[in-house]
DNA sequence: GATTAATATGATTAAATAAGCATATATTTG
DNA sequence: CAAATATATGCTTATTTAATCATATTAATC
């Protein structure tokens, strides 16, 4: 069965930004981790399944020193977790709604690009004719 | 009515990380925006309706400089819209989804703490007994 | 227990940027 | 057009942090 999150307008409008000045600061941490093409890398790596330091060093191609700082950095967060086999280290997203925000973050860059595309050939089609 | 979005692991597959790696710099640049607490307690402002710079200035007790500045860089970003009237600006969020976003990060982030203090409890109670 | 493999960590450097202060640019009103 | 109001913008400083290199830790194997 495929799984899937709804998101009502109550539920935000509830939670929405009755939030006290603390809490924000949370969430603008929790988005700062969010907020490094490298991380973004490693968590596109990690999305379908767990992986090994090793193999995201492979994947995303950059140093292992600097890999496993990122991954430290989440961990600590709460972003992924570790699990220990023998010398390997499994990391994996700790939470899906991680990759919820990222999609959904996804499809509204992609909107916002398109819009810009569209007003570039407007203008661009009145400047040629 | 009240509106609600869905979203479906299937969709999140399709589109989900096999993102190129210029998606994710444009990604990763969204959620920086939203990474600054100040910028955060703005769009806290902007969740419910539009407002001008002085209301926000007012809401959110940061000088009117700074706000002006997160806002244009929100703006030249499509996080939010502009609105001219007279001498006041109008400034308003420009996508649900950026809403949306907030919420499942703050859920998330709030699941992770609740998951912590529990832990907590759960290793003082040890050794208060 | 020495060696190799997998991962983590410390120190340093360079780049990005938030906030503050002063000032500039509209826009309205008298 | 002068004064007042609303907003934007330069410039500077201090802080944060990603990447690099070297090295440390931990666990398996011979």
């Amino acid at each position: 069965m495929s799984k899937s999150i709804t998101i009502s307008d109550e539920e935000v409008k509830k939670w929405q930004f009755n939030m006290p000045d603390e809490m924000l600061d949370a969430v603008s941490n929790r988005f700062k981790l969010l907020s490094e093409p490298m991380r973004l890398k490693i968590l596109r790596a990690l999305c379908d399944k767990e992986r090994t330091v090793q193999e995201i060093v492979k994947e995303v191609g950059a140093s292992q020193a600097n890999i496993s700082k990122h991954l430290a950095l989440m961990h600590d967060n709460g972003v992924v977790n570790r699990r220990k086999e023998g010398l390997k280290c499994y990391y994996r997203i700790s939470d899906d709604s991680i990759v919820y925000a990222c999609f959904l973050i996804s499809k509204s860059v992609v909107e916002n690009l398109q819009d810009r595309l569209s007003w570039i050939q407007k203008v661009n089609s009145n400047l040629t004719t």
